[in-house]
DNA sequence: ATATCTCTTTTGATCGTTCAAATACAGCTC
DNA sequence: GAGCTGTATTTGAACGATCAAAAGAGATAT
């Protein structure tokens, strides 16, 4: 009693030997059903838990995946990332599979945490977010072929999928800017402005793709042009953008960000005093959710428990059947909200 | 070439032993400088890394430690959790420390948690958030003996120091509190409300007591008590406690939470237009910053690592050397913004 | 009666490391 | 040169599990 039961206390108590308690546990159809029935009795009377360490060194499978965290304002970031991680790990851990956080300054340094996260036999795969043009990070997984699943599509230059031979699970941006525009027209708004990031960020393209599909039987292709801005991310940027929109004749403002958003929310309010100001963000941040205003949500938990589905499918086949990459595309959800002010509670300690 | 080198693999290339090679890494004083030489420009070569699955066994220890993540708007939360998860991650795993998330419902389950992660012998010790009175989690891992380092303080219901025997990092909201009245007070505000949660919670009292120090002179005590709202979290009670707060006299409030003081920013700018409201928040969420509120910030990273240091003394020192429980209590930055309208950005994907 | 097959259980070896104790070897002492 | 001391290195065993293959027990076929 005074130690931790092993498979040979086990089988001492039993009158069998290690395999047979071991087949039990891992290979119950081999297992004499009356014997197996005594043996999860003792298993589950001691308490009787796999010594990982061991389990470990002999089938070189961890059972541990790695996330990396983000440095600081880049990727799925604050409450998103706290939900979206909550959500990995509890869908992981119910299938005994755990989550190792490890942390990178840049891709680069990255790819070196795999090689010694790989090297010590310690992590059997990795969920990767913050995917963008050119990422190294898939390409050094993919060569090796260590089992991994992204949260973001692999937005590569030469549009094709055929090449993209990793799994992933993504959002679809452009259904979300797509629905939050169609809405704004149904809203009576003729001339809407999209508000997003300089062209050529992977994520950015495809929201505002969204926008121009939804828009596009009812404005002329060139003031589509006109009626789009690109500027970097930020409240202050946004107000500014929302300026150069209004002037152009915009009247509500489908943005890729809260951030965006916000500071055109303040913009349309200055310039309508009185009127809920017609912005929609994007990711539903607390933030929005505080400011009272409507955005697109991602459905994060959704994607992380897809990812987990995915990875342990991988994982848990057999060593060297190969398992299809899966893509899964998400669709986001309109959150509408009055626009008039604080409404909800932003998350706090 | 084939495999991974190891121990055996290492020691034959140099015509050494196993346990010679073992010592060059893990006790150098033992081996001859000459050897010990020779060994490290081995295993630089070759690339070599210590199974931690091997490790582990031998030596029950993982250099893991556990964090739960909370089901969803408790304890640190958000962009807050996410700083101080990546600072605590980075910190320990350069000491060759690493962090593995669970999840768990309530407290209950994460004691159940503690056991199963234990029986499999693979978590070293834990970090704990969200600490509240009458915590069953500390007690039970002091009873056990498991190492662990509360980030914030036990909350004893008699006050007594004496009998906290666990180590633990906070900050001290006290301090944060008493630091933005006196600012109020030097900005020529004589009745300076408080805008918190209703007594009993350890944090919410705590940041209270600041605000009643600060102003300790300036108010006589009855004053004190009319001063003072206790609500439910969130922006619309924050309205309304601040609508109480300015019927009894109050130009100025002091917040224990960005929420509460995002409703209050609210009503004060309602209630006088044109002047940015004199309100200060507490953890200075990207809320905050991105509607120029001035907060309580937490140094969030530098208790992340007070705590990453802590485990790490008591992990690395030997097997029965007693470590004496160590209390951080660190101070709070107020963070002042001009309170005028959106300002800098909320975190976005 | 022996061989063949299936089902169930057991035995021996191994994963890569560290602990505990043994050994080798040099320098000193008497 | 035997005995002691201390440093440097080696050997055997163990950690707790799984793999691979052998062995035992029944049932069925030849």
């Amino acid at each position: 009693m005074a130690s931790r039961p092993t498979l040979v206390s086990l089988a001492e108590q039993l009158g069998l030997s290690r395999q047979t308690v071991s087949n039990a546990i891992n290979a119950p159809e081999r297992v004499k059903p009356e014997t197996l029935r005594r043996v999860n009795e003792t298993i589950s009377a001691t308490g009787y838990r796999p010594n990982t360490a061991a389990r470990q060194l002999r089938t070189r499978r961890s059972r541990n995946l790695g996330f990396r965290l983000m440095p600081t304002v880049d990727g799925i970031n604050g409450a998103i990332l706290d939900r979206f991680l909550h959500s990995l790990t509890e869908n992981l851990q119910e299938h005994g599979y755990r989550v190792t956080l490890f942390a990178a300054r840049d891709d680069e340094a990255e790819i070196r945490s795999y090689s010694e996260l790989l090297e010590a036999s310690d992590l059997d795969g990795f969920v990767l977010t913050g995917t963008h043009h050119g990422d190294a990070r898939s390409d050094w997984l993919l060569a090796r072929g260590i089992p991994f699943v992204t949260f973001g599509r692999p937005w590569r230059d030469s549009g094709g999928d055929e090449d993209c031979t990793h799994s992933w699970v993504d959002v679809d941006g452009q259904a979300g800017t797509a629905e939050a525009t169609r809405y704004l027209l149904g809203r009576g708004h003729q001339r809407i402005g999209f508000l997003g990031w300089p062209a050529g960020s992977g994520v950015g393209d495809d929201r505002r793709s969204g926008w121009a599909s939804a828009l596009a039987g009812t404005v002329p292709p060139a003031d589509l042009e006109s009626l789009s801005v690109g500027v970097a991310d930020g409240t202050r940027q946004g107000a500014e953008g929302a300026r150069l929109l209004l002037e152009r004749g915009a009247t509500a403002v489908v943005c890729a960000s809260d951030s965006l958003a916000l500071g055109a929310s303040e913009q349309l309010r200055a310039a309508a005093p009185g009127t809920p100001p017609a912005v929609i963000g994007f990711d539903d941040t607390p933030v929005a959710a505080a400011m009272g205003l409507s955005s697109v949500a991602q459905p994060v938990e959704e994607a992380a428990r897809e990812i987990a589905d995915i990875l342990r499918h991988v994982l848990d086949g057999s060593a060297e059947e190969q398992v299809p990459a899966a893509h899964r595309l998400l669709k986001p959800r309109l959150v509408l909200r009055d626009g008039g002010g604080p409404l909800a509670s932003p998350s706090s300690r």
